[in-house]
DNA sequence: GTCTATATTGTGATAGAC
DNA sequence: GTCTATCACAATATAGAC
């Protein structure tokens, strides 16, 4: 009756492909992204986890232990999905009309594909931004503040040279990035207030995110512009 | 040992001023703001709001009757400090200009003195929105899908003949919508991110959105010129 | 109206058979 | 590895004294 948990570095059996044992550890793990996604680390069940996954609740502890470790791989997963992406993008070498560009093709495709991500991870961060600092400092190795800085200072060189060739109006690199993640996030995290409110199905969301791929950019110069 | 709940419909006592019960109500509806705002409907505790408001547990099943009431009133307090002013700036007889001016300044303003309303409605609105729904449609007599029709026909029109008169890009309502109140709200919705992320403490925060009432008329003017 | 004590159910976690 | 059965405790809710 034990298990090392967080999935990984059990025991170390030969595999071919897809050991039994990995395909219900990952059918686990689908079933737990699905209900803490939607419910909320509070408000998930491990019970409804185990049935959506087509197990019982003590396999759950078998493969990780306890609630909260299944809770932090999901976060993880999420977070992993939303930040790399991030930074990659803004970092890489590339003019700010590029990223501009870059960014909102990426993000708008992502979160079309991983609709309920920006609505949890609000929500996470909400409630408990201690916890959630703590998994993405040991996610990545280091706190996350300490990667902030070169990200800011890389858009704030691209920024004052834009704003000395008179080709956009001065801006604080937190500002223009506020902005910017603004425009491509919210629309997905307020995405059941827009349902209720314009009465928007998933079809209709569909469509005015890609009619937002083609607008966004555009408006978003345009913002920016002396 | 009975209660009609929500505070409303009790025992019609004369009262001068605040009453002796109405003070414990209001504590009460006080401390469960604050405990349902920072810990979501799922993660709060009736046991907590009960400590911070310096009562029983059992008093408040007196007044409010059980944890789902209880959670509703703010639930609806909540979203009364969010709403009614959007539409009423909205469809207010004024200028374009002056929706976009009015609408940021009340919206900064106001979620600056209610830090934690847009995290915990989206976090509420993102776990069960069909409670929302039911909630937010007996709070204003009418499905909130029945006034979205008109604010939006409002906006068409008014950016119509913007469009016109070549001071604006064409652009449907909703987009226009959902542009202006990403960038007036998610900034607060991100905070505890940004305060990872950036290192930004409470001072910190408040200057950037000093800053952000500043820019953020002439950002989104930008960005609708043709 | 407010309290203490307690009933009742929900929920994460473990034991142990197979 | 997977199951059934069960434990232990947390959390909402109620009874009843004052």
């Amino acid at each position: 009756m034990r298990a090392t948990g967080a999935g990984r570095g059990r025991t170390p059996a030969p595999r071919r492909r897809v050991s039994r044992e990995d395909a219900t550890e990952l059918r686990i793990l689908d079933a737990a992204r699905a209900v803490f996604l939607r419910r909320g680390t509070a408000g998930a069940r491990m019970q409804e986890i185990a049935r959506e996954a087509g197990v019982n609740q003590a396999l759950l502890h078998y493969y990780f232990r306890s609630k909260e470790r299944l809770s932090a791989a999901v976060l993880q997963q999420a977070a992993s999905r939303i930040f790399p992406a991030l930074v990659q993008t803004l970092t890489a070498d590339a003019t700010l009309d590029e990223k501009i560009e870059r960014l909102t093709t990426i993000y708008l495709d992502t979160l079309s594909q991983n609709l309920f991500v920006p609505g949890y991870l609000i929500s996470e961060l909400h409630h408990d931004a201690d916890r959630v600092h703590r998994l993405l400092t040991n996610a990545i190795g280091t706190d996350p503040a300490n990667v902030a800085p070169v990200l800011l200072k890389t858009l704030e060189l691209q920024i004052d040279q834009s704003v000395r060739e008179g080709k956009m109006r001065a801006m604080t690199p937190q500002q223009f990035l506020i902005n910017l993640i603004s425009l491509c996030v919210f629309p997905f995290a307020a995405r059941p207030m827009l349902s209720i409110v314009f009465g928007m199905d998933d079809a209709g969301f569909h469509r005015f995110i890609q009619q937002r791929k083609k607008e966004l950019p555009d408006f978003f110069r345009g913002a920016i512009r002396p």
